[in-house]
DNA sequence: AAAACGGGGGC
DNA sequence: GCCCCAGTTTT
């Protein structure tokens, strides 16, 4: 893909997406403005398919939405509520322990800055990215192996680890996507231009891959 | 029944 | 850079 392209790839794909549903994408959006939501529900989507993570963040937050109350639930009863969510049971351990840290260093509120953040067991640059950009409103590019693949796939970067395109990204990528890359390449992903067997016949970005890595096994 | 799936830590 | 980590969903 040449680099000129990207405004009107970035445009087929705001088409594209409309036509899915894309649960977690849209939970995690509607926590817009609550860092502490952007987090957790970060924390529980990790190394998962999203669309489990949608209803069980759902749950866990109705029954606590900070830090303090959180620490009120056993990790049993976090256990319950975010089943059936892969790992749930070292989440469950994560998210009380990120509670306690920022119920003592932090005065129960979440730090809005990117290192600060990745200091935190657990929380790396997908994660912090994420509730820098969607928690406080901070320009950022949420790279997760969706965003890693796709964009490499497509040949507008090429690079071998998600923090060298999230820079790549940083460097040629228009600031007026930066939000949305995210949102738009996890729908994608799932839907269209999944990581073994991409449905390239019905793709509408067809004509500007470069389709590095399609068909390539793990 | 088998393959697909998705970040971070430790080294 | 390489290996490890658990469980649900899709084919």
């Amino acid at each position: 893909m040449k680099e000129s392209d990207i405004r009107q790839v970035m445009s087929l794909l705001a088409s594209a997406v409309k036509q899915w549903d894309s649960p977690a994408v849209t939970i995690v959006a509607q926590r817009e403005g609550n860092p502490f939501k952007v987090l957790v529900s970060c924390l529980l989507s990790l190394r998962t398919q999203d669309r489990t993570t949608g209803p069980a963040s759902e749950r866990l937050f109705s029954l606590a939405d900070t830090p303090e109350k959180m620490l009120h639930l056993s990790e049993q009863e976090i256990e319950q509520a975010i089943y059936p969510v892969g790992f749930y049971r070292n989440k469950a351990v994560q998210i009380l322990d990120i509670c306690r840290l920022l119920q003592s260093k932090y005065q129960g509120r979440v730090p809005d800055e990117l290192d600060e953040l990745l200091t935190f067991r657990g929380v790396g640059r997908k994660t912090a990215n994420l509730v820098v950009t969607l928690g406080f409103g901070k320009p950022g590019i949420c790279v997760d192996t969706h965003v890693h693949r796709i964009s490499n796939r497509w040949g507008y970067v090429q690079t071998k680890t998600p923090e060298e395109t999230e820079m790549a990204l940083r460097a040629k990528l228009p600031a007026e996507f930066w939000l949305v890359i995210n949102d738009y390449l996890v729908t994608f992903g799932q839907n269209q231009c999944t990581p073994i067997s991409p449905r390239c016949s019905t793709c509408p970005l067809d004509a500007f891959c470069a389709r590095v890595g399609v068909g390539k096994s793990r």
